[in-house]
Formats: structure tokens, sequence, C-alpha cells
DNA sequence: AGCTAATTGAAAATCATTCTCATTTAAAAT
DNA sequence: ATTTTAAATGAGAATGATTTTCAATTAGCT
């Protein structure tokens, strides 16, 4: 199922599914589209929610089983909350970082690493090799600063 | 209840529970020493098995309990895994990040903060107030690297 | 030693995630 | 355009994680 006009967010998604050898469905393309579009990082259920409002009926296991396939192919960046909760947002590919409202959970990219130029030698004092890291910035965006 | 000896660690955290009014039980010592001395990132059922091996019938809510007051008091670190799980350490108190081996799951201190010399110009163009930040290095440690 | 509010343990309740399997569907082949 | 087929979905059950409830216990005062 293909639409007319979509976003290249979509596209996008559906050349790396299609590169993997897997199905570009309905479902899957909403889930893009509404991590897309909302610009926020979103909880299961309203990735659920949303998802139903475009297709109707959707399974919930399909969320989760479209959400952890997405994050594999890096399509998507679960983000963790000081507050101990966590959601999903879009995120195309490349090494970019995010930077979360504490108070809408709005996401925000920032491509410039930090920890890019970080000078490991403390840690490779002790014997590390570095493999990955991840780097989340907290915050108030200007209008979750301006309504307060 | 106070023992004749105890570490550091503990009469800190002694220390900080006192400060807030709270009290030092043997079920909240118990946590400390574990997460202290295990040197590694563990569950939620692991410390619970732990403690259960030192003082004999524990529940598991009161460890639940535990560990969000201390993360709260910041004398733990709730560590999030690429694989999606994550576990606790002891962190005392200071502005200290985590390197954590993916294979044995050791944490590893490393004081100097990457984000703190980062330039936000890209993030403050946006309107940003960054308020608190979160950084964790993922990697292998000398024995695991030895291992492999 | 006695008092009191804080804390605990145990089980139930709730919430989140994964699994199973019969049915549907995208995409490749005809 | 139809058929074919492996992959994906939906519904609900099953599992697992976390939180709540409340009676019983205990740390930290006097």
């Amino acid at each position: 199922m293909k639409k007319d006009f979509e976003s290249t967010q979509e596209s996008y998604a559906r050349e790396i599914l299609r590169e993997k050898g897997l199905k570009s469905t309905v479902q899957r393309l909403a889930v893009v589209h509404v991590l897309h579009t909302s610009r926020k990082s979103l909880s299961v259920g309203e990735i659920h929610d949303e998802v139903k409002k475009m297709l109707g009926t959707t399974g919930l296991a399909t969320i989760y089983r479209t959400l952890e396939m997405f994050e594999d192919l890096g399509l998507v960046k679960r983000l963790h909350f000081p507050d101990g909760g966590h959601g999903y947002a879009f995120s195309q590919g490349e090494h970019v970082h995010h930077m979360v409202c504490v108070d809408c959970r709005g996401v925000f990219d920032f491509p410039e690493c930090p920890v890019e130029n970080f000078d490991y030698a403390s840690v490779e004092k002790q014997g590390f090799r570095v493999k990955d890291h991840s780097v989340q910035l907290f915050g108030q965006c200007v209008k979750c600063a301006e309504a307060a």
C-alpha cells in the first residue's frame, strides 16, 4: 500500500525496510508518520493511540514490535527521562543527540557531539575500549519557559 | 542498628539519611553495601537476592522503595543499557559519569564531564535552557576484552 | 524502657511487555 | 491481474515488572 504523497521520512523508512527485506506495512509507516510529525517524545501508549486514529484498529503488540525493530534500524531512539519514564523519538540514522524538554517532552536535535572530542585518558587509563555512548540534555524549550 | 565497622559509603549514606530525617534501616544500608561492593550495575532482582543473602527475608517492595529514594538522594544512579535493560549503581553524590562494560555490566567512573565545556550554541539558538544532562559510555573493560 | 512516626513484608492490584497462533497482507513471481 | 508465500498483524492470554495496601515491626527520639 503506497500513498500518493509521503514525507521524506516515510520514503526514507520505506527504503531502509526494503534494503533489509522487510515489509513496508501501513502500520509501520503510520508509526514513522506519528513520530516524525509530533516532534515530541511519545510513549508507547501515545503512539498506539495516534496510530489508531489514523488506521482504526491496530494491535498494541504491533506497536511494540515496530518500535523495537525501528530502534535496531536506527530509525527511532528511545529516550529516558529523569522521572524514570521513557519515550520514543524519530531519528534519521546519523549520529545526532537529543535535547528533551522536561515539561512538554518536545525533542530537539543537536548534531554537535559533546563526546566526540572528549579526551578519554582517564577512562582508557582503566583499560576501556569505548564503543558507544549516549548523551541527552534536559531542560526547557522556549514555549515552556515562557509559559512558566 | 549500628555495625561496629562500616564502610565510608555506608556512613555517608547514613548521614544523608539523617539529614533528611529518614531512618537508616538495615535494609537500606544493605542496599548500599551490595551496590558499593559489587562495583557493577545490578538489576532490582539481583539487589534483592544479595540483600536476602545478607539479611534473610526481605521484601521486594522495600528494594524498589529504597532504590527510588536513593536515586532522589543522589546515592544511586539508574543506568540504561543499549539492549533496553537497566540497572542501578552506587554513586556518591558528586557529578560523576559512568562507563559500563556491556559484557559484565561493570561500572567505572570518570569524573571529567564531556558536556561541561560543550558549546551549547546550536541548542541555545533554539531557545533552550539546559538544566541537566546524562552521559554514559558503553564498551568493554579490560577483563572482558581479554576474555573475548 | 516507652513512644511514635516511619518503615517493612506479604499479597493483591496494577501496569507494561511479550508470546501464541489463526488470519491477513505486501511484494515477488507468474 | 492473479497467484503464491513468507512476513506481519490482531486479539487475547501469559508473563514480568512495579506499585499499592495495610497490619505488624522498628529506628530514633525522650
